[in-house]
DNA sequence: ATTAAATATAATAATATTATTATATTGTTA
DNA sequence: TAACAATATAATAATATTATTATATTTAAT
């Protein structure tokens, strides 16, 4: 059982629209940085700066393929909260 | 479907240990602030704002009861979110 | 109407997050 | 090994979040 800081610390990582966007592709199936990059149109930089976030709240994982760094979701346990989060009503 | 800005916010308000805290004691059953604060031993403002935050994220809602404020979980979907994050591991 | 209890708001200083820019690292291919 | 392609890191200025303190509202009871 996670603590309250651990689990601050993932939906902080969560906490952000271009993450959300990233997390969404990469739980569909693996990207490397610049497919993420023309996924998302934002700075390669950047690109990399959420992915670390992501990588360190243990959202994602990385293997490297070559001249390429290919990411996915680590689990299903993020599917499972986007598919209840994006879809359901919090009224 | 809610898009990516809207859950962005209220992974959020959900992204602090406190707010965590009082979500979980929320989704249990009603507290009026009072209550909540004796449980997180914060402030009270510091509750207040707490509670804001989570209620303009549609998280919780509140009811008035003479002379206090009570405020719970809006839906199940927190609370299901709560299970599965809490619980599981996202290696 | 006053008073007291419960809660909310405002102001603010400290800290954290963000996108941008420049630069560094890493791995592949010639 | 030199050059290139892909990715990562560092520095930083702008913005956002946080806890604290002081004060204001709101409601109920006297």
């Amino acid at each position: 059982m996670r603590n309250y800081l651990e689990v601050a610390r993932i939906f902080r990582a969560l906490a952000h629209p271009m993450r959300l966007k990233l997390v969404n592709e990469l739980i569909k199936g693996e990207c490397c940085v610049g497919e993420a990059q023309k996924c998302l149109s934002i700075s390669q930089p950047n690109v990399s700066q959420h992915l670390k976030v992501l990588k360190e709240a243990g959202i994602i994982i990385s293997r490297r393929e070559k001249n390429r760094v290919c990411y996915r979701a680590s689990d299903d346990s993020v599917k499972k909260i986007f598919k209840i989060i994006f879809r359901e009503k919090l009224k």
